[in-house]
DNA sequence: ATAATTTTGAGACTTTTGTCTCATAACGAA
DNA sequence: TTCGTTATGAGACAAAAGTCTCAAAATTAT
């Protein structure tokens, strides 16, 4: 029940106290993912944080009745369909382990609750809401003003393990892309 | 110098106070643009808010040399690089009236000020944040899992009153497409 | 109103991407 | 290790999107 990842993305986040600390994470609820293990459903309310301690969760929707990733969190990240759940409205994502995968749930409600009693966590709350919605933000634009091809060359640079552990089809239409285009343009360089 | 849409739009999202809806409104400052005017440059840090009263406001970046559009806001909508602005970082995006405008800036800073001045107010500032959010994500979402041409019939249904308010080759940008692509679109059906 | 400028639609051609297919390679389970 | 399943790379063709171009509208300015 290993919580290193988890410690070193929490830290940061919340001011220095092993109470506060301790009290948070003992709000985490562990979980062991067999690959294709579903967290949140297309259609289910999303009502908690995802935080990936080894492993991946894919992000994805149905197209038709195909798949397509919207996001890959590998360890050391989190994930939610925060805003949506928030509101009381059904994701359009599925949410599973990519690969076998340890992560820690934490309840939105649970999270609420304790800003409400610990004020160091109500800091920790701000700051990881923000960081949730900066990375989305980030992220998205990249999608939108990247080419799927310039999409590959960025993962390639930035996050090239991601390459190592998500199939060529994943890839594909997480990028954009048909996975015929994606194998001409690993082919040519 | 009407502000009929600014009030409109602050309503909703200040609790009922003659006073403090007042004070807000006295520190946005009125802006008359004419077309292809520059509300915020590329490489600026984006310090403000800005509200369309009448026109409309392009959010564009520099792809090699084109300008590529993002977004567009009408009139009773608001825009900002608020995220990047915030942290301090340079924007990507040239923000410029897409014919001739009269906005309402609110200076990010003010807007601090006045929340520690009034709760009221920080009331809203925090519904404001939200809900630009929750736009912005919204629209990205709805940009990565549309194709160019599911963009085009989506604001075709949703936003029609566009339609009549871009150029064609600025749509077709804005979509993710070439005018060529755009204009066959159009042509069957 | 008239001239100058910008926007538009569409033909002809090129390039890119997608579909279908299949043999080979890699992987997982018994 | 062996068998069955799934993933991969690539050929052949089809479809879609992009480039270049230009004449006809539409818009703007004088």
């Amino acid at each position: 029940m290993a919580n290193v990842k988890l410690l070193e993305y929490l830290s940061p986040l919340i001011p220095d106290s092993a109470e506060s600390v301790s009290l948070l994470v003992s709000h985490f609820e562990h979980k062991v993912l067999q690959k294709g293990d579903i967290v949140l459903k297309e259609g289910e309310i999303c009502t908690a944080f995802y935080f990936v301690e080894s492993g991946h969760l894919r992000t994805c929707y149905n197209k038709e009745g195909v798949k397509i990733n919207m996001h890959f969190h590998l360890e050391g990240s989190i994930t939610s369909d925060h805003i949506n759940g928030k509101a009381g409205i059904p994701s359009e994502f599925t949410i599973e382990a990519g690969e076998k995968s340890e992560i820690w749930v934490l309840n939105r409600e649970t999270l609420v609750e304790l800003c409400h009693a610990d004020p160091k966590i109500m800091i920790f709350g701000r700051r990881l809401l923000s960081r949730i919605l900066v990375d989305l933000s980030a992220h998205s634009n990249l999608f939108r003003m990247y080419t799927p091809a310039e999409r590959y060359q960025y993962i390639e640079k930035n996050s090239p393990h991601l390459l190592q552990r998500v199939s060529l089809s994943n890839l594909a239409s997480y990028l954009g892309m048909n996975r015929r285009t994606l194998t001409r343009i690993r082919a040519k360089k």
